[in-house]
DNA sequence: AATTATTTAATACAATTGTACTAAATAATT
DNA sequence: AATTATTTAGTACAATTGTATTAAATAATT
């Protein structure tokens, strides 16, 4: 009998508002005003849609990590050498364009705050580890690791890389182009696969 | 004629209090009134020191830089091999104790915070990258570099490992132990030092 | 058209915030 | 001891916060 609101798209739309405010205000200028009013909704209705501004902040930066998660497993399906689609796949995690680098702030911002609000510490990290994990697995079980590496050591080289490399993109987008992050990472991988 | 309180110092006890109240309350946690009371300050007496919430931030956080700023000098003014200083200034670098750990968060959270207050932002970043293009510069000028590299390649390389490590060595610390954080950085070093 | 489940709007409230202000206390100098 | 520059304590205030509550509006079903 109700309307025919759709409730996920409407609370998808407000955890964009949600990623719109953080990004301009950073998590402390998120509060459930700004966010109500970035997604054209009044005070009232935004709290129909989350009841208090922790879940808000929760649904929102899981949805980040969805879609991230989304885009790297359509790289995976993708046709392509594993080196090249291993390649892409961390060129999707560093981020160089404006996009990218917004959900990389938003996601800074969100681990920055779990910190210090006990109910989200126990939210899982961003799997980039365990993407990593598993890559290395795929490559041992078929042969293409090259031949004398220490398999941990350079799983933890590569994850410190990239990840450092994300933080540089994202700081300073001007210095570090998608064409010299590109180049490191490559430079990376050709250490890595035989 | 006045009381005989060294007021740089106080104003370094009150920056302490601000660094200790946000690594337990993060950035959004950190108001006048906590650090105030972790000082063992009134209100009144923190206002004398600081005019204003920023310029408490401002300071404590460059006195976060100035701090290690001067261990590393430190370490640059010891005795031994460029490369066995060069291991040890990006030790101290990568936090792998509680007290550079807790340095490391409050950093991450002023450059969090830096990003959406513009009068922070044309602080000065941490000088990291700087230090490394310095000491690749006299290695250079040395003959220390292995022949055939790319030197910026290199430098980027090691910037984004270093900063990659410092921040899983930050969130992740019962993984990733000091050993290992050694063994990474040592393994990059072998491949830039002839 | 009447009913009813759902959605929105608007306002209120208690708590917390940064900052301002005033009076008192303190200690070094005269 | 008196004076005076400096330091502290305490309170107040306006603004903003998250949340609660209430009544109204909306649209699908009967």
């Amino acid at each position: 009998m109700p309307k025919k609101v759709n409730h996920e798209q409407r609370r998808n739309r407000i955890a964009e508002a949600a990623w719109q405010v953080i990004l301009e205000f950073g998590m402390e200028g998120a509060t459930v005003r700004k966010i109500a009013e970035k997604a054209g909704l009044s005070l009232g209705a935004l709290r129909y849609y989350f009841s208090n501004q922790e879940d808000l902040i929760l649904y929102a930066m899981r949805l980040v990590k969805e879609r991230a998660a989304e885009r790297i497993k359509q790289i995976l399906h993708r046709d392509g050498s594993p080196k090249q689609k291993m390649l892409d796949v961390l060129l999707e995690i560093v981020p160089t364009n404006p996009q990218t680098r917004a959900e990389m702030e938003v996601w800074f911002s969100f681990v920055g705050y779990a910190r210090h609000h006990p109910h989200l510490l126990k939210e899982e990290g961003d799997g980039i580890l365990a993407a990593i994990q598993l890559m290395f697995g795929y490559m041992e079980t078929n042969g293409l690791l090259r031949p004398g590496i220490d398999k941990q050591l350079e799983i933890e080289r590569l994850y410190a890389m990239v990840d450092g490399l994300a933080l540089h993109a994202m700081l300073e987008p001007e210095r570090l182009t998608e064409k010299q992050v590109e180049k490191v990472i490559a430079s990376q991988l050709d250490v890595i696969f035989e």
